[in-house]
DNA sequence: TAGTGGTCTAGACCACGGT
DNA sequence: CCGTGGTCTAGACCACTAG
């Protein structure tokens, strides 16, 4: 089932099959899918494979697993969970929901002796005709590394797909401050935010690439309405020092 | 080197003595750690163990890993990194830093005709022979759970130590939803807040054992000078569906 | 007892970086 | 070319859950 010659390993190939039948409805939430030894049976593949997917799909927070009973899918509401900062249009997608995104400002701007390329853009979401921005996400990208990145429209290409398919870098790692913001006019008009909202939550940092460099300076500022919701494994810290 | 009779398995044993050799400086920042290949030979492991410990590290933010050059450690000033909702004692306790809790105030409350223990603390950190205060923490944890709970002394102990050394129980997953919040006279008094702020952080959510079971309702308010920071990794979305 | 996930081994081949 | 990390295989034994 599992194709080699696909530029993805197996185990991505695995975790996209395998979320796409949880999405699907195939595997109802709160239910356990096939357990490992059914997956290596239908898909062809070993159990280190199977295990590697279904790691992802835990860290992704859409199943988890329980030793002695299988591997459960866990229940949550339909939400914009901010946890991918800077991969809006990749995560809608993995979500099957349609992004939208409208550009404010864009234009090249010199910071530290570094040239960038600054876009502005409202994101959200197009729900029955209409649509519902979500945050406002300022992006700085260096041009030395990313050149004629200002030729592309941004209101219909994901920028993470063009960083990819284009310039043949990926985005590997992201470190992101929140911070509460006041609200300033803009944030007001194109969020909508009611009179009684003083503050909205801020994400700012740095996306980098593969070999550690930074492509990314980004700012996200969220409506209220947003979750921005954080979903963590604990297991590293149940552990002091040696 | 390691012992099989240890109860954490060999992968989480390697885990902390790569990261205790790491926060003790035997690696500096930025250069290379061994390679897999040596840890093997090292500590008498195979690769696959020794993948796994890295992996941890990587998660956690500590190193992190390019093909054909290695495994190196990131280079991160000194701050108190909140990503760990609730874990704050083991992760400061992993960081090498005095972790200080005052109870402001605690008692048994009924929610939703479940009943629970309310643990209100201040937390902070010891830093030559005085105490800064980082966050407000209110705990809910269902006694049904954990019956008894209101005997320890939580000044000194670790909320979490408790939970696994007296209940057996183990908190795996996290998760919290974060928004700005108004100030009010406790936070301002206690954070030793500057007037000219208006919001502060607040992460609200749940805490959830291996059975994914709840064992605690979480609010943490954070001080305008801890940095909430969010480490991730974002090889999952790049990836759509099938 | 049978089936599940959790851990571990001992190999293999590949892609990449630097020499 | 060699050493690095990235992927994959084919087994093994264990701990836990449930009938």
């Amino acid at each position: 089932m599992l194709m080699k010659d696909d530029f993805a390993p197996l185990y991505i190939q695995l975790q996209r099959k395998l979320r796409a039948q949880i999405l699907n409805g195939e595997f109802k939430e709160g239910e356990a899918i096939p357990s490992e030894t059914e997956i290596m049976k239908t898909f062809q593949s070993t159990r280190g494979t199977v295990r590697k997917a279904i790691a992802l799909l835990v860290n992704e927070g859409l199943v988890h697993q329980v030793q002695g009973k299988g591997t459960f899918v866990l229940l949550r509401p339909l939400q914009y969970t901010m946890t991918n900062f800077g991969g809006f249009t990749d995560y809608l997608k993995s979500r099957k929901e349609v992004a939208v995104s409208k550009v404010l400002a864009q234009q090249t701007v010199t910071l530290d002796g570094k040239v960038y390329y600054q876009l502005v853009r409202a994101r959200g979401v197009k729900k029955d005709d209409s649509v519902k921005y979500l945050m406002i996400d300022t992006s700085l990208i260096p041009l030395a590394i990313f050149p004629g990145l200002d030729q592309y429209d941004f209101e219909n290409q994901s920028l993470y797909q063009i960083f990819r398919e284009k310039y043949g870098i990926d985005p590997k790692r992201a470190e992101v401050n929140l911070s509460p913001v006041k609200i300033d006019a803009q944030m007001r008009e194109i969020l909508q935010v009611d009179k009684s909202e003083v503050a909205l939550l801020k994400s700012e940092g740095s996306i980098y690439d593969q070999n550690d460099v930074e492509i990314e300076k980004i700012k996200i500022v969220c409506a209220p309405n947003v979750e921005v919701k954080i979903m963590t494994n604990l297991n590293n810290n149940a552990n002091f020092a040696e």
